[in-house]
DNA sequence: AAGAATCCCAACCGCAAGTTG
DNA sequence: GCAACTTGCGGTTGGGATTCT
């Protein structure tokens, strides 16, 4: 199977297109059809190989293309197809009409890989990274020291000093928190995997659990742990609804990104606000899942999408708000 | 205002699978 | 079965646009 020689040939022109090549193109294959790409630059009066013009008119001029940003729904779909596919761009493309697989590449790329990165997630497991948490108490002293820095502690008196640290290392406390309920949902696929096993066992670190709290299994009750993360309006000592490593995680209710512009309001239980979606896709909602991904952030809300099969799946969601917080306090 | 840095994306490159004779 | 050719795909890059200093 040699290789195809394609543009190699001299004379030929490369580089951005002309509006006048575009219109000749289209012309042409609109009226013709492209049939055989490798003769269609001649009989369409082209001075460019026939490669170049499939991919402009693959990629750009034909007129099904959707321009435009990602929505997020199509961001969340990316997210979870990639989890599933890798960079099988051309598959993920066939799952969002209107996009091309280059684009899809680009926008992965330059956005939604970053973010992962960002988040301490592998962009190509979906799964946290090992550096991220082992970083951990340094990122803690960290946020914590900035928020002294910032306060100017020697012109404060001694009392406002300690608050001021403990807030300090509450909030990064609970930065901790949600990111380990994200990592939980990361891997829930496989519990028994030994990262679902540290949850615990951080929490239990940073002080959020006492020990006696967490050997009460793994239903930790708590109503309103991360009420108003933006805002300093967040409940201390008390926990989130996380049960780990149930089988009934799939279904289990995470923070309510109902409100795009909302603070992380988690399941307070009986608050008028307490819609529960469901963290994780049903089990028979997906298409094949290999390993559950982080494929909830951005500035979506919480949305209803259909899979390849027209399966109906509530997918879960992080406010961009959250995820500015979140980093900001890490950064 | 200007230069530097960064972002973004259209287009190219080259590999590999598929097709044809 | 084989070689030549075609097409599709994923990785990479160049340079214009935008943001930062």
């Amino acid at each position: 199977m040699g290789r195809s020689p394609c543009c190699d040939e001299n004379g030929l022109k490369k580089g951005p297109w002309a509006a006048e090549e575009d219109q000749k193109l289209t012309e042409y294959i609109v009226k013709n059809g492209h049939g055989s790409w490798r003769t269609l630059p001649k009989l369409a009066g082209l001075n460019r190989c026939g490669k170049s013009c499939r991919l402009r008119w693959t990629n750009y001029l034909r007129s099904d293309i959707k321009r435009g940003k990602f929505t997020p729904e199509e961001e969340q779909t990316i997210l979870q197809l990639h989890s599933v596919l890798g960079n099988k761009w051309s598959a993920i493309a066939k799952h969002l009409p209107g996009r091309t697989d280059n684009e899809i590449k680009n926008f992965w790329n330059t956005h939604l890989k970053k973010k992962l990165i960002q988040m301490g997630f592998d962009p190509m497991t979906h799964r946290p990274r090992a550096d991220f948490f082992a970083a951990l108490p340094q990122l803690i002293a960290l946020a914590n020291l900035r928020k002294l820095v910032e306060q100017r502690p020697w012109e404060d008196n001694t009392s406002s000093h300690l608050q001021l640290q403990a807030d300090a290392v509450q909030a990064a406390k609970l930065d901790y928190l949600q990111c380990l309920l994200q990592s939980a949902a990361a891997i829930v696929s496989s519990p028994t995997s030994s990262s679902i096993k540290t949850i615990p066992t951080d929490l239990e670190q940073i002080g959020l659990l006492s020990p006696s709290q967490m050997s009460s299994s793994s239903s930790l009750s708590s109503p309103r742990i991360l009420e108003s993360i933006n805002g300093q309006d967040f409940l201390t000592g008390q926990l989130p609804d996380i049960q780990i490593p149930s089988s009934s995680f799939y279904e289990q209710p995470i923070i309510n990104g109902g409100n795009q512009n909302s603070d992380y309001t988690a399941n307070n239980g009986a608050g008028e606000n307490s819609t529960h979606k469901p963290l994780f896709m049903s089990e028979n909602s997906l298409p094949p899942l290999a390993d559950f991904p982080i494929c909830n952030f951005g500035d979506a809300c919480s949305t209803s999408r259909s899979d390849a099969d027209g399966h109906s799946a509530q997918l879960p969601i992080w406010s961009e708000s959250f995820y500015d917080h979140f980093m900001s306090e890490f950064a």
